[in-house]
DNA sequence: GAGATCACG
DNA sequence: ACGTACGTGATCTCT
């Protein structure tokens, strides 16, 4: 068998892997997606070839490149834009550290290198593949060089293999003449001139009758044309100083051993580093046989009897500050382990093996805890079961660790996401990276779905690894985080915010919410008989059986089958979104069984079938309210999410029938009006729109009324529709285009509207553009209480990223702000609600709204703390009002 | 796993 | 000329 060498050109695939990967970039916003389509691209050919020798060429200068959609536009090159230019280093740099041997040189091109390198492989015998997105490559093939152009193709990558043969066949002239062709006609993208007057077409038959530049020269006298001929004879030298600028070079002075470019492990720790800060998840799990030894886990101690645990205890007590992490799932029973770190160097991970058990370590973590001391840990919501357990667990601390239980407490996750509230996932390795440049590998990675009693009997050695590194991480990263959080003004938000809520969280999502299990069954039942009558109809309309639920599908069947017009968006296909349907309502009658279908289809299957799921055995529903997932600072609510359950149409709404507080209790529901725009008359300090609040009015008939310039008395029903439409329109960062969406007008009508808005409320649009411009100049905007999002977007080259970026920073300031002070009324009516001893609690909150389990005996007491302490959790310029309703279940508290 | 759709604020 | 409202999560289809 002969040798294989596989040769890539470096700037070409990057560039075409930067055009086919959707945007990507890591927490710090270094764009990767190049890189990433680059290495996959890579790993592609090389699984399909297993070559003996990889080069990849670069050229010393980085090349403009033609994007072919633009090319085809315009005809000239577009310099490389700088989410691209960005990642040519970095990828280097990943090559290198995969000891992949990358070749470039000052004077040459990356052609030149890959052509000369081609040829002297074969002509050492080997086979060369040569990877390029570049078909002027195609020149040097032969039948022992094969020329791989990768396309994608509707989302699949396809290669276009060519050896010489197949060339000729595509293009009917061999690889030596394709240089020929392109000397005449030319190229301005590749600074080639070319015989004026001859484009693609004359070169072709020109090339075919005389075979070659040289042939055509011979008999240049016999070509027909008349203006073609002289042409061809004036620009002789021009002819052929083409053809030596379009010729690729396969002499050149290159020194390179084949045994550096031998094909080795590409699993270095270097590279699993890299592709950790690059946040390659996907492309970890191939390294997952060469997880690097670090030689700090070797001094972690690993602990599995009472007496070694109790002196560690007696280490934890005294210590002036402690971290640590729980392994396991929720009860004492299923605890793994518990690892502590006490100190740079003194990590020590409790296995609950034996008669260790998880019962003593959760007894003796709630005895630290209650001690009050400085505690660290990854998520202290999740550590709240173990840090109570026991006895008097709560009330022993509450004088030490105030009323919420937090003073003292450190938590690691909230504190990373305050510092970068963009990242999707914030797991401890990510902080370890992130804030400690600790390369760690991940339980996935570790364990894949082993859970951690499993993982510490099946993989024991890497269990307390990677338990004592979650302490160690928590430990290290604490105060690091401290000082950040100090110095981005966000240390306040984040010991009086944001640490009491986690406590708060805790206790509500114990508690969780009654459903009637029986009753849910039967809404859920009751929508069985008219889905199916709806599908009948619809299949019978449609003349056929069809899958409603497909997009695609019902697409086909509306707009072809039954021929309906305006079908149009997205990219895979007809829209049939159901805004869509409902302008289309008047033309069929499917069109509305299909919008009560997906109606029904919707709540029978997330709300009727999938909240049955989450009923425990104590016939509640224990949602996660999660702290650290939002951009704004919201909360959210998964398993289930609580905070989307239907309201906005009368059948859709009765679900909330189902949710009912437990017996001798009451709801009382309590929502705050217009939260975000009285956010937005404070910070904006518009005069008109504070004194508006003030009147105490309808908001939107006041809006209308003065955008219009109407008496408020005789403001009509639309123009207070718009004016809402309008108002919500600016908390979103508002554009033309969406409104007249949105309310269904021209877009010169609701320009109009826009403008008149601004008029009206001057100090508004001072405000918004005083975001934009903050965020444009620092890179983030803040809330009242310091929160900060970044906006990376605003920075990027594209259009639309940064008009998205723009309406970012108009609406995040409110909508946080907004966040933060219904966080500081849950945290004030909670403890209120403890202090005084009262049964009522507070279980669900959806944004602007709080859900409290009212005890009928404090019903008075309990409302009248709710409305003071929302009215009263921010002092505005415009007063925060509170609309307050109670009920025997949700739906008629609301 | 991504995309479309739709529930909420 | 670009193609749009801000923030979420669950379900379903289809690759």
């Amino acid at each position: 068998m002969s040798r294989k060498l596989i040769l890539f050109d470096g700037h070409s695939i990057l560039n075409r892997a930067f055009y086919g990967v959707p945007d990507l970039s890591t927490a710090q916003g270094l764009h990767t997606n190049a890189i990433h389509g680059f290495l996959n691209i890579m790993f592609h050919f090389l699984e399909q070839e297993t070559p003996d020798y990889l080069v990849v060429a670069f050229d010393v200068k980085a090349p403009t490149f033609r994007h072919e959609l633009y090319e085809a536009y315009k005809g000239t090159r577009k310099p490389m834009p700088q989410e691209l230019h960005e990642q040519v280093p970095v990828m280097k740099e990943v090559l290198q550290a995969m000891g992949i041997c990358t070749v470039e040189q000052p004077g040459l091109e990356a052609d030149d290198i890959l052509g000369t390198l081609a040829k002297r492989a074969e002509a050492e015998g080997m086979e060369v593949s040569l990877v390029s997105g570049d078909r002027d490559l195609l020149q040097i093939a032969t039948d022992r060089i094969k020329i791989r152009i990768p396309k994608t193709k509707g989302g699949r990558t396809e290669v276009e293999d060519y050896y010489a043969q197949d060339v000729v066949e595509k293009y009917g002239v061999t690889p030596a003449v394709f240089i020929d062709m392109k000397a005449l006609m030319g190229d301005t993208a590749d600074n080639i001139p070319g015989v004026p007057r001859i484009g693609e077409k004359t070169a072709a038959d020109l090339l075919i009758q005389y075979g070659s530049l040289d042939g055509l020269y011979a008999h240049v006298q016999e070509v027909s044309k008349k203006a073609i001929r002289e042409s061809l004879v004036e620009n002789r030298d021009l002819a052929y100083l083409s053809r030596t600028l379009a010729a690729i070079r396969v002499d050149c002075p290159l020194a390179l051993d084949w045994e550096q470019a031998r094909v080795k492990d590409f699993y270095t720790p270097k590279a699993y580093e890299l592709f950790q800060k690059l946040e390659f998840k996907s492309m970890l799990s191939r390294f997952e046989a060469a997880v690097p030894k670090n030689a700090i886990s070797d001094c972690f101690v690993q602990i599995d009897d009472p007496a070694g645990a109790e002196r560690v205890w007696e280490a934890a007590l005294a210590a002036e500050r402690a971290a640590f992490c729980l392994l396991g799932d929720k009860t004492r029973e299923e605890t793994a382990a518990l690892s502590l770190c006490l100190g740079e160097d003194k990590v020590y991970v409790l296995l609950a093996q034996g008669e260790l058990t998880g019962a003593s370590l959760w007894r003796q973590l709630s005895r630290l805890y209650r001690q009050g001391g400085e505690l660290c840990t990854f998520s202290v919501k999740n550590a709240y079961r173990a840090l109570l357990d026991g006895e008097g667990g709560e009330e022993a601390a509450e004088g030490k660790r105030g009323v919420c239980g937090e003073k003292g407490l450190f938590d690691v996750s909230v504190a990373a996401y305050l510092l970068n509230p963009l990242k999707s996932d914030r797991e401890i390795e990510d902080v370890a990276r992130e804030f400690l440049d600790l390369s760690l590998p991940g339980r996935k990675q570790l364990f894949e779905k082993l859970t951690f009693v499993q993982a510490a009997q099946q993989k024991p050695e890497v269990f307390v690894s990677y338990a004592g590194y979650c302490a160690y991480t928590c430990y290290m990263a604490q105060e690091k985080l401290k000082k950040k959080l100090q110095d981005e003004g966000m240390w306040k938000l984040f010991s009086e915010i944001e640490m009491p809520l986690t406590r708060v969280l805790y206790e509500m999502e114990k508690e969780g919410v009654a459903v009637r299990r029986e009753e849910l069954k039967a809404y859920g039942e009751a929508l069985v008989g008219r889905i199916g009558e709806l599908e009948k109809a619809i299949h019978e309309a449609a003349g056929q059986p069809f899958n409603i639920n497909s997009p695609k599908q019902l697409g086909e069947i509306l707009f072809e089958r039954l021929g309906l017009k305006g079908g149009k968006k997205t990219k895979t296909g007809y829209s049939t979104a159901a805004d869509v349907l409902e302008r289309l309502a008047p033309e069929h009658p499917i069109v509305a069984d299909i919008l009560e279908y997906r109606g029904l289809t919707k709540l029978k299957s997330t709300y009727a079938d999938g909240l049955a799921d989450y009923i425990g055995e104590d016939g509640r529903i224990h949602t996660s309210f999660n702290q650290t997932i939002t951009a704004t600072g919201r909360i959210s609510s998964t398993e289930p999410n609580l905070q989307n359950i239907p309201m906005r149409t009368p059948l859709g709404r009765r679900i909330r029938r189902v949710f009912v507080p437990r017996e001798g209790y009451l709801f009382t529901d309590a929502d705050y009006s217009q939260i975000e725009l009285r956010v937005m008359a404070h910070i904006s300090g518009d005069p008109q729109l504070i004194e508006a609040y003030k009147s105490d009015a309808d908001i939107h008939r006041i809006t209308a009324a003065k955008v219009f310039h109407t008496p408020p008395e005789e403001v009509t029903d639309l123009q207070r529709r718009n004016a809402k439409a309008v108002n919500f329109g600016i908390l979103y960062g508002i554009s033309s285009f969406g409104l007249s969406q949105d309310l269904n007008i021209s877009r010169k009508e609701s320009e109009t509207y826009i403008r008149q808005y601004f008029e009206t409320y001057p100090g508004v649009k001072q405000f918004l553009d005083r975001q934009v411009e903050q965020a444009k100049e620092k890179g983030y905007v803040t809330t009242m209480f310091g929160r900060r999002r970044p906006i990376p977007e605003l920075k990027n080259g594209n259009f639309m990223q940064r008009s998205f970026g723009e309406r970012v920073a108009m609406n995040s300031p409110i909508q946080g702000t907004a966040a933060d002070i219904i966080k500081i009324a849950m945290i004030r009516v909670w403890a209120e609600l403890k202090e005084r001893g009262f049964k009522s609690r507070l279980i669900l909150q959806i944004h602007d709204e709080l859900l409290i389990e009212t005890d009928r005996s404090e019903q008075e007491e309990v409302k009248e703390l709710l409305i003071r302490q929302m009215t009263h959790a921010a002092d505005l310029s415009v007063s925060l009002e509170v609309d307050l309703h109670t009920g025997e279940n949700w739906y008629d508290a609301k």
